[in-house]
DNA sequence: TAGTTGTTCTAGTAGTCGTAGAACAACTAG
DNA sequence: CTAGTTGTTCTACGACTACTAGAACAACTA
């Protein structure tokens, strides 16, 4: 897995780890049962600390999509199911939204309006 | 316009307004050239502090939603192009996103993916 | 048993969020 | 022109979050 974290974006270092993280399951970069580096490898090699890594990982962990276990670290928990179909659909959504002028937060706004309805 | 905050959300009370601001230019209830209401007035209905109502404002100022002009207030702007095929592909998404078990994080995480790309 | 790794604790700095009050400048309406 | 409206800017404060830092600890692995 590539880790590329931006210090000076105004999405928190935690954040960007856990959407990375996000993102490889959900294209199957990360399968399930593969291994996340321990905390104080990855912190060591982003030059983090530890305690941000792993914030990213209990977020990851609070959301289900790592198991963590002391002496075995981050493993991916997450089955991924099919993801064709919202491939497709994200795909879909982008091309409309741009076409529609709609900047990418206000698209975001309509999608996490319409998933929490 | 109907205005719901949540002084107990994690969302900021200034994100809260944004959002809804754009959903409501996005869906037709706010039409081009429609007026909010002042920033001192809207902090006084909703109990909030004139600043935080004035950072929405300026928030949807640089996304180009609203023009603020003193005297005049904040009026929307951006004239709104069709979007039934964005609302099409938002409700499609969510129905993909939901069958395949994705949270609405990691879903808008792909669209955001997606938008910058 | 020894090493690995997440967990928990305290602590400090920097920044954001929200509130608060005040003066100011551009615009509108009469 | 005048008076009122409204966004702009300034300083200031308390609460909270983000991140870093160091240390000891507990559960697991090999």
């Amino acid at each position: 897995m590539m880790w590329r974290i931006d210090p000076a974006s105004d999405e928190p270092l935690y954040a960007q780890l856990v959407a990375q993280v996000r993102l490889g399951v959900a294209h199957g970069t990360l399968r399930p049962g593969e291994r996340l580096p321990a905390a104080r490898d990855l912190a060591a090699s982003l030059e983090l600390n530890m305690h941000t890594v792993l914030r990213a990982y209990q977020v990851l962990r609070d959301d289900g999509v790592v198991e963590l276990r002391r002496g075995r670290g981050a493993v991916v928990a997450a089955a991924a199911a099919d993801l064709s179909d919202v491939e497709r659909a994200v795909a879909e959504l982008a091309a409309a939204a741009r076409r529609a002028g709609l900047s990418a937060q206000t698209t975001t706004t309509l999608v996490t309006e319409a998933m929490h309805r």
